[in-house]
DNA sequence: CTGAAAGCGCTTACAG
DNA sequence: CTGAAAGCGCTTACAG
C-alpha cells in the first residue's frame, strides 16, 4: 500500500472545523415557532397548519437540519430495522440480503447490517443492534440460543432465518430443508448413484434445529434406508476446510460416486478438489441455487430455495411484528430441484 | 411460501410484555451509588474504586444492563463506524467488507453496513448513517458528488474506497486501476491480440475518478496507441445487461479476439455469453481476483487488487482520522496480474 | 392550531 | 474517590 501523505493541490492544513449541525432549537428559531412545532412536521403528525408547515420546511432546507435518531430514539422509535448477518462472503446471504433490501426500500424504514466475523458468536452483532434501538431484527444465527432470543423478544420483534425451532415469541423463515435434501437425494439415487458422500459444517448434528443439520438428517435416514455406510465429512469455516474435506471423501476405502454438499459454497470447493485429483467422474450437488451455479463453467445441479423471497419475507413478518402482531408466524420456502451438468450416472 | 400461523406447542397466546429495560438510573439504584458513578463504571473511567466498580458491575450483571448508544450519543460517541455499500451481490465488495470487519474486531467500536439498492442514490445510506451519529464513514460512492462529501467531512470523518479524487477533506483508497488495467492490456497484446473489446458500466467516462472511468481511460489510450478502434460495450446494473453488452461485442462487424471486461462480475457475463454463442476461442479477462475466479471451472485471468487490503487499510485510515489526524490521506493498494486459462492467444 | 414544560437515558464538568 | 446538577436533542402529553 502507497500513501500519498500530503494533498497536492491544497498545500494549507485544512483542520476539522467543530461544524456544530443545526438542532431543531435552530429550525425553531429560524422559523420563528416552538420546537414542539418542528417535531410535528418532521414526524407529519397531525395538526400543523399550512403556512406552519411551509415556513419550517424552508429553515429545514435552509439549515440542512437532519434530526439525530439517538436522541429521537429516547422518546419515539428508531426507524431502524437491524440485520444481523454472518459469513458475508457466503453469496446465499447476499440474495436473502437482496430480498430484504427491497421490501425495506418502499418503506420508511433504513435497514442496518450488522456482520459476524468468521468463527464469532453472533451474540455481539445482535446485540450492537439492540443497543442502537433497532425497531425490529432480522438474523441468520444458527449457533445462539433459543431461550437467549426469547429473553430478547419481549422487548424488540425478532425475525429469525433458517432455525426450525419454531419459538411462540419469534417468527421464523426456512427453508423445506428436509423436502430439498430428499429431491437432490432421490435425484442422485435416480441417476444409479448408491455411495453418496455428505460434506456438512462442524457444527451440524443429524436433525438438529438448523439447515445443515436437517439436510444431514435426512442424508442419514436415507443412507439407512438404501443399506449403505454413511460417508460424512465435516468442514470448518474457511475455504480450505471445505477443500480438505473433500478430498478426505475421496480418499475413503470405497470413495463415493456423488457428493452432497451441504450447500454451494462447499459444492463449489468439492469440484476444485475433485478437478485436483481429477476425479471428473464423481458428481457434485449442492444447496441454495447462488448465481453462479448457472454458469456454464460451473453448472452445478442444487437446490433452490429462494432466497431472495425468503429475505423478503423476513421483513414483511418484521413490519407486521413491529405493527402489533403477536401471534408468531413460521414460514417456509419451498425447496425446487436444479438439475445442471454436475450430476450424472456414475462412471461404470 | 407456506405460513403456519399457529404454533404447534404453546396454544395460548403470548403477548409482548412492555418489558422495561433497565436503565443507568437502575443500575445505581440496586448498587446504591450515583449514576454518574455508574456511567464512570461502563465507559472505564478514570476515578472508580475497585469497590465500588465491583459493586456496580454485579448490578449491570443482576439486571443485565446495557447501555442505550442512542442515549450515549446525546453527549459522547456512539463508537460506531457506518459502512456504506452498493451492489451486496459484488463479491469484489464483500472481501473489502471482510477485511473493513478485520479491523473492526480488534477495537471497542461496532460496524455497521447501510447497502444501496441497486439503482439508488447512495446519499441515503450515507446519510441515514450519519443520522445515527457514526463516529466514522467508510463508503463505497463513486456516483455522489466531492463537494457534497466534503460538506459531510468537517462533521464526520471519512474514507472513500476506489474513488481518485484527491479531496483533503477526506482519505481514500484506491486500487491501482491505470497500472492494472495497463497490466492486463500489455498481457493480452502480448498474446497477439490486436481486437480487444471492453465492457465498462454505463456511468464510466475516459479517465474520470472512478475505477471503471480509469480503466476505460487506460483501454482507449493503448487503443490509439495500437492504432486500433476502440470497441466498448456498456452494461447497466443487472446481470443480464452484462450479458446483453458482450453479445454485442461479439456481434460487430470485427469481432474482439479478447474481451477486458471492467470488473469480474462483468467477465463472468462475458464468459456466459461466449459459452451460448459457441465463441469458446475468445480470451476473457476480469479485475478484481474474486474468489471464484480460481475455480477450475472459472479460470479466470484477472487483476488482483488486495480488496482485503483495501478493507483493512480503510477502517486503519478511519480510526485514526477519528483519533485526530487532520491531514488527508490518500492510499493506493497495488495491482497485481493473475494469469489464468481464459487468456491464451487468437486463433489464427 | 400552537407552545411551555417535563422527561427520555445518558455524560460532563464541577464541587465536595 | 463520589455525587448533585445541568444539559445533550428530541417527543409527548397537556394547556391554551
Amino acid at each position: 500500500m502507497i500513501y500519498e501523505s500530503l494533498p497536492r493541490c491544497y498545500p494549507e492544513a485544512v483542520t476539522r472545523t467543530a461544524a456544530a449541525q443545526a438542532t431543531i432549537q435552530d429550525v425553531a428559531a429560524l422559523a420563528g415557532v416552538s420546537r414542539a412545532a418542528v417535531s410535528k412536521v418532521i414526524r407529519d403528525a397531525y395538526g400543523v397548519s399550512p403556512a406552519m408547515r411551509e415556513r419550517v420546511n424552508a429553515a429545514i432546507e435552509q439549515l440542512g437540519y437532519r434530526p439525530r435518531v439517538g436522541a429521537r430514539a429516547l422518546r419515539g422509535a428508531t426507524h431502524t430495522i437491524g440485520f444481523e448477518l454472518p459469513a458475508l462472503t457466503n453469496p446465499f446471504f447476499a440474495k436473502i440480503l437482496t430480498g430484504a433490501t427491497e421490501v425495506v426500500e418502499d418503506t420508511a424504514y433504513q435497514l442496518i447490517v450488522a456482520p459476524t466475523p468468521p468463527g464469532k458468536s453472533e451474540r455481539r452483532p445482535i446485540d450492537a443492534l439492540l443497543d442502537r434501538q433497532v425497531d425490529g431484527l432480522v438474523a441468520i444465527s444458527p449457533e445462539v440460543e433459543q431461550e437467549w432470543l426469547e429473553r430478547l423478544a419481549p422487548a424488540t420483534p425478532i425475525v429469525m432465518i433458517g432455525r426450525h425451532d419454531d419459538s411462540p415469541l419469534y417468527d421464523t423463515v426456512t427453508g423445506d430443508d428436509e423436502g430439498g435434501a430428499e429431491l437432490l437425494l432421490r435425484h442422485l439415487i435416480d441417476l444409479g448413484h448408491r455411495r453418496i458422500g455428505h460434506i456438512t459444517i462442524a457444527t451440524a448434528r443429524p436433525g438438529d434445529t438448523s439447515p445443515h443439520g436437517r439436510r444431514l438428517g435426512v442424508y442419514e435416514r436415507i443412507a439407512a434406508e438404501l443399506g449403505t455406510t454413511p460417508l460424512v465429512a465435516r468442514s470448518g469455516q474457511g475455504a480450505d476446510d471445505a477443500y480438505d474435506a473433500a478430498r478426505r471423501l475421496l480418499a475413503a476405502d470405497q470413495p463415493p460416486t456423488a457428493i452432497f454438499a451441504g450447500n454451494d459454497t462447499l459444492a463449489l470447493e468439492a469440484q476444485r478438489a475433485l478437478a485436483d485429483a481429477g476425479a471428473r467422474d464423481v458428481s457434485v450437488a449442492g444447496y441454495d441455487d447462488v448465481d453462479i451455479a448457472g454458469h456454464p463453467g460451473i453448472d452445478l445441479t442444487t437446490i433452490d430455495q429462494d432466497g431472495v423471497g425468503m429475505g423478503r419475507t423476513a421483513v414483511r413478518l418484521l413490519l407486521e411484528r413491529i405493527a402489533g402482531r403477536d401471534q408468531p408466524v413460521h414460514a417456509v420456502s419451498p425447496a425446487a430441484l436444479r438439475v445442471r451438468g454436475s450430476t450424472r450416472a456414475p462412471a461404470v
